[in-house]
DNA sequence: GGATGAACAATCTGTTCATGG
DNA sequence: CCATGAACAGATTGTTCATCC
């Protein structure tokens, strides 16, 4: 067992959360994950990101299609990528969620338990 | 700003409160924090243990005495490394738990937070 | 500046090996 | 088995570089 829950696990578990509501590619949900944990003095390294969302598109959860951000291609050229369930994602990506709710309430124990055990 | 606490980190705050405590010795206190985090899962690897003391007295914390475990040389011939604060490493240490307190706040606010956000 | 990807280097960690009583 | 230490291999991570519009 591992010490603690693992960057790349915790990135998956909001990646999974944010395509589960239709919020869709990759530097969006960076830079929202940037917001989120700002006041933590945490920000999320853009790597980290994208390495997450290669592994759960390997790990057969997303699939991947590409568009261009604005509507009319006249206006705005930028590619995305937009990142969607595959069939059995969803059930795997619920599976996923669990395992790591698991591991947050474990980590969460063990650093409470630190601060009972090291501090008065 | 790193993602969670470091292992080191957490084992470096536990050898502190042992030494404070007169644990004394290397083998022992890993002894005692496998047994506080069993029923984590957790159990921290002989290596970190002894690269934590290390690092400890390196930084000034901790000087090292050698004695044999038990009283009587002819019973047991056992050699034990004891670690015992420098002149400065207890003000050192009081600094640096005062840190590592900071860090496990965080992280359990990120932890809380991140079940907040992903589950219901 | 927005968006994606890959390469690279450093660090951290887990397992194994080595030594001795 | 108790006790310490070091070596080694692998995984994780942070920074940097590259590319395109």
């Amino acid at each position: 067992m591992a010490f603690m829950i693992a960057q790349r696990a915790f990135i998956k578990l909001y990646l999974i959360t944010m395509v589960e509501e239709h919020r869709g590619y990759g530097y969006e949900m960076l830079e929202n994950m940037k917001e989120r944990f700002k006041s933590f003095g945490y920000s999320p390294p853009q790597s980290e990101i994208y390495r997450a969302l290669h592994e759960l598109v390997h790990e057969g959860v997303f699939y991947r299609t590409k568009q261009l951000k604005g509507n009319d291609p006249k206006v705005d050229f930028q590619e995305i990528v937009i990142y969607h369930f595959t069939d059995d994602g969803r059930e795997k990506a619920k599976l996923y969620k669990k395992q790591v709710k698991t591991d947050l309430d474990r980590c969460i124990g063990m650093l409470t338990k630190a601060e009972a055990d090291n501090y008065n």
